[in-house]
DNA sequence: CAGTTACGCTACGGGTCGTAGCGTAAGAGC
DNA sequence: GCTCTTACGCTACGACCCGTAGCGTAACTG
């Protein structure tokens, strides 16, 4: 799906020509090969224009600043992140661990997510449209690796009255920095790769490390 | 310690006027107070310069790059770390997440370390000048507190040979990435505060899944 | 058909980077 | 003291990019 368009009205307008999808995802595209070719340093509207065949006008018309065009268009991949059920916490924490390495390997997202992120410390709205737009698509394998666990009876249920949400909360917020955290800093920082021998010691670290938060 | 300058050869010249270490100071100074009040993204070299009293191209002589000029002005931070023996593992953990999350908290650091992480991506030098001025500065601690807990019996001592080396270095590389991801991540993605409470838990769990490392 | 919106194009103002050239200031070595 | 060498301030500049304005045209709605 196409993340929200900043221009676009909540209630649809039904008069007038109406935007070209097949332009969006031109210019999406676009962006993503520019990041790859150029990184985020010499990324620039103009050259995302050319090579979507479109004007730079066009862009603008769309996106208000290019991080937000960059951060829909790294967007996307996060979509692809899975979590199919592989039998154990262990497993599923790996298999995590290993999905964050991959998608934090493509050159597009080692060169933008950074940059993003480093803008989003003065930028509310943008902080706003990363945090939609790509942490929650993370966020869901952490929930949902747990949910499958405390079913598994490996965690234990979360409590249901008020306070119990809230710790359950975060506690979800804490596991998810530390692998992503620890995933973005292993790729980004110690420019190191996120192999099977390394995602195990992660994981298993995790592993006995949630079994002693009371 | 002033980092090394880019124009400054090995050898030192000993002829001609030597470059004033009051306008080194006066240049980091004014960096840092730049980041804090414009951010990373209108960090400028001429405000700098203005700000220092300086010349513009006073600055270039000494740095090439401006994302150079503000490793070097965060980097002194950094310096300021240390790791008091708090008598246990786990206190010692937790001391230096609050360390690292207090640095981080700063709008100093906040502003600039993604920023120029980011542009390491697509430039080897500056991500030399980064592990050089700021990584190694921290993974000191993890270092450290590592060897005190082997000294108290609370980590098994590392094996004296050559694999048994590599793999301590390995280890020390993996919590590294964990503690300062993790915090990182807390301080920048999440946006939430690094506090006691929550220093305790990552605290928490590290030292349970350091036991369970084989 | 008319009305409304999207699009391409050109041009532009404002800003930043990083450099060049020159005259001057401040030390090192004699 | 003097000379040599380098640092510094200043001005100006080219190149580049951002983001916008204005206008004519294209496409779709009712």
């Amino acid at each position: 799906m196409v993340a929200r368009m900043p221009h676009s009205c909540p209630r649809k307008r039904r008069t007038g020509r109406p935007r070209s999808v097949e332009t969006d995802r031109a210019i999406l595209d676009a962006a993503r090969a520019a990041l790859v070719d150029l990184g985020w340093g010499r990324f620039t509207m103009g050259d995302v224009a050319a090579r979507a065949g479109v004007a730079k006008t066009t862009l603008y018309r769309r996106w208000a600043h290019k991080n937000e065009l960059v951060v829909d268009a790294v967007a996307v991949l996060f979509d692809e992140l899975e979590l199919p059920d592989r039998g154990s916490l262990q497993a599923d924490i790996e298999g995590v661990v290993l999905q964050f390495g991959r998608l934090l390997e493509r050159p597009e997202t080692k060169a933008a997510l950074m940059a993003v992120v480093a803008e989003s410390t003065t930028d509310a709205a943008l902080r706003e449209r990363i945090r939609t737009a790509i942490v929650d698509r993370q966020m869901r394998l952490v929930v949902l690796g747990r949910e499958r666990a405390q079913e598994r009876g490996e965690l234990p249920p979360d409590p249901p009255d008020h306070d119990g949400a809230r710790a359950a909360a975060e506690t979800v917020g804490l596991i998810f920095d530390v692998i992503a955290g620890t995933v973005v800093h292993r790729t980004l920082v110690s420019a190191e790769p996120v192999d099977t021998v390394w995602a195990r010691r992660l994981a298993t670290i995790l592993l006995e490390g949630l079994a002693g938060l009371d």
